[in-house]
DNA sequence: ATAAAGCTTCTAGCTACTGGAAGGTCAAGC
DNA sequence: GCTTGACCTTCCAGTAGCTAGAAGCTTTAT
């Protein structure tokens, strides 16, 4: 299978398939011509990849989680473990974004938003009404 | 003010502070021996940018910020339209992360975490069950 | 023969910093 | 006067995870 075939049957863009290819996640083997070959193992990989990329697992978990699923003896707690700090991480943004947004929008709500000058969004930032 | 009292009250590393000249965003005087010199003025504007990255704007959205928060002339509605454009993006962001913790928790939740090789999250991640 | 589509490698750029090296400056202590 | 240490400076490189684009080879169709 060539890569531009590839593209569609793991659904990623050819520029990261070759950029995967780069860092050591994926090997495909070569035609005589120099063109990429992609194997139903290494699609499997790709596909793989790109689940675990959409669950927001960073490049080097999914190096972790490969080799784990590689592994035949592997113990499914090194993969649980993943998960969870991965999972302990989302919620920690989760937590964060909401913080950001519920004093956002107190300051949108409380900005008039027309053509007058006074803007309660700006003044916050400047750090008017907290003493400074 | 010499670089290092400013860390303080901008609650921002030096490395930081310089960056932000380097783009643009704030220009202290020097002294004769080439110090930077920051006014209260200065200090301001990087407790103005300390606030708004803490909220999540970009780099980009600061700039903007900062120019209107600059024009005595401005409208508050462009203001609030950066800070809507925002709001939208972060609610934007905890959606996505929500999916994906709701995904992840099931699958953490399914696997047994233990010394066996067979684990739902790399069956999940690996396809087997969807079809494929 | 030639044009279009697909493949290759390589370099550079994106966000927003951060770390580290090499070196100038200044105040205190001996 | 000299040294030590704490400042300060600039510059270069690296982080994550791609993405864009250039220059050039191969294959296929007309």
């Amino acid at each position: 299978m060539q890569i531009r075939e590839v593209e569609q049957s793991a659904g990623l863009p050819a520029k990261t398939i070759r950029y995967y290819e780069e860092i050591g996640l994926v090997r495909p083997n070569r035609q005589d011509n120099g063109y990429r070959i992609y194997s139903t193992e290494d699609v499997h990989r790709l596909r793989f990849l790109q689940r675990a990329r959409g669950l927001g697992f960073s490049i080097e978990d999914c190096r972790a989680l490969l080799s784990l699923y590689d592994e035949t003896g592997r113990e499914s707690a090194d993969v649980r473990a993943i998960a969870e700090a991965h999972l302990d991480e989302i919620d920690r943004k989760i937590r964060e974004l909401k913080g950001m947004r519920q004093t956002l929008a107190h300051l949108v709500h409380a900005c008039h938003g027309d053509d007058r000058p006074d803007c309660p969004i700006l003044d916050d930032l400047a750090g008017i009404g907290d003493g400074v």
